[in-house]
DNA sequence: TCATTTGGTAACAGTGTGTAACCGCGGGCC
DNA sequence: GGCCCGCGGTTACACACTGTTACCAAATGA
């Protein structure tokens, strides 16, 4: 089965602008969606119109500290179960009692090591993954390019003159995996991985037969393809730019 | 950029020449290409002719420091986007610098284990590798020289009336490389670095070959080259003036 | 001048890719 | 159950690409 988990999404709240992007810097190398807030009331703001998977939170802030913060978080329905982290600053008094008693999952003391904030994060959120199984029913569900649409939630490809275009089962999976990483060369292995989720045997040949089957198909001209360019030595290439919108062709 | 099934580039920055040799011999056996600089203009200078994967970078080295590098790497668009892993020295003010200054994808305190070393480089260019949606397509998608449009996000070329030119894939990578560096003279240890990912073995004639073909393909007299000069005795040099935008043909 | 080095390119061979043909599998249908 | 049929993996072969070799010409230097 294909891994389907989108990149979590932190929000880090600090009052520190440095402390922010650099802080964001570093987790969104370490494969985190990041937004920073500097203080409760951008926090909230977020909160409101974004799903967060987690917040850092730091104790001292201007207006409403993170205690108080904390514990609103935990008081209001949708937060209350979102994970927080609680950034102390060496020296305030609050101890790890404390922090913990507002509801944080977990504690750290500035200065900290980036990879500490990074292991404990995940620890958190791998504690915190059971409740995030509940179905997404697919964010952007027709993906557009160069006229054609492919409708993920039907598994129906479109032409540019609006005529559905017959696909097999492998060569709509593939096209998928095509789309979902355009402008990037895909190695053998990778296809096979994304549209048949498995690896290669010796002397696969597999994914060339359904490259060549699938061009006949969508490829004006397929002996001198547009849309799926071949790397040699590389893998396989799906040239257009790529939209997805959920809008009626 | 693209990033191929290539074995991956290291550059190894540090000013011991023991720690050096140790590391890129260790990294060696494990199956990456490595280049050694001693500090931070050897690094440059070698970033300048070459396609590097990943950089690993001490933060203690004579002349400008690894952090003041690491921002300058950030700040180069060539660069911005080469994972950097930095080494520090074990110290008591190092955790604070560590902690709020990193703009590193990874660290390491010394002295370190070169299996450690060896899985976080592992990591990171594993993480390195695919971000999904990210900004792939995103730098100069096009390159114009002389009537010429070079698409990279399609891998073609355009002549100056417009016709499509069917390159083979090492033609197009070599194209490239040449046309990310106009008017300097590049060796052809640098060009097959730059185009192929490997580096010379002896008598190594392929990168001559290779610009025979292509001069077939894009001079108009290629008995008298106008677009790739020969260097005696250094190397090819593209000479047209090279702009990158994205609009069309 | 001749000897030597360096580069251009034709020819060749090893490898990668396109695709027709074949075949086994599984599902739908009688 | 037996039959039909479409799908997808495997095989085979033709062809394109690319590194190597060889030979020649041009450039360099004595």
């Amino acid at each position: 089965m294909a891994a389907m988990d989108r990149t979590p999404h932190l929000l880090v709240v600090d009052d520190d602008r440095e402390i922010r992007s650099l802080v964001a810097q570093f987790l969104t190398k370490h494969g985190f969606r990041v937004t920073g807030a500097r203080d409760g009331a951008e926090m909230m703001r977020t909160l409101d119109g974004a799903r967060v998977d987690l917040i850092v939170l730091d104790l001292m802030l201007p207006g409403e500290d993170g205690l108080s913060l904390c514990r609103r978080l935990r008081a209001t329905p949708q937060t209350a179960q979102t994970p927080v982290i609680m950034l102390t600053a060496m020296g305030e008094e609050t101890d790890r009692v404390v922090g913990l008693e507002m509801g944080a999952d977990d504690y750290l003391a500035k200065p900290f090591s980036p990879r500490e904030l990074l292991a404990r994060i995940k620890a958190v959120l791998r504690r915190a993954q059971a409740p995030l199984t509940a179905g997404a029913p697919a964010a952007g569900a027709v993906l557009r390019f160069e006229g054609w649409s492919l409708d993920l939630t039907k598994r129906e490809l479109h032409s540019p003159d609006g005529v559905l275009v017959q696909l097999s089962a492998g060569e709509y999976d593939l096209l998928v995996a095509f789309a979902e990483h355009p402008q990037r060369v895909l190695t053998r292995d990778q296809l096979l991985d994304l549209a048949r989720g498995r690896s290669a045997v010796p002397f696969d040949r597999s994914i060339d037969v359904q490259v060549s089957r699938l061009r006949r198909k969508i490829e004006p001209d397929p002996a001198e393809p547009a849309l799926i360019k071949t790397v040699r030595g590389g893998g396989y290439l799906f040239t257009p730019s790529v939209s997805s919108g959920g809008l009626a062709p």
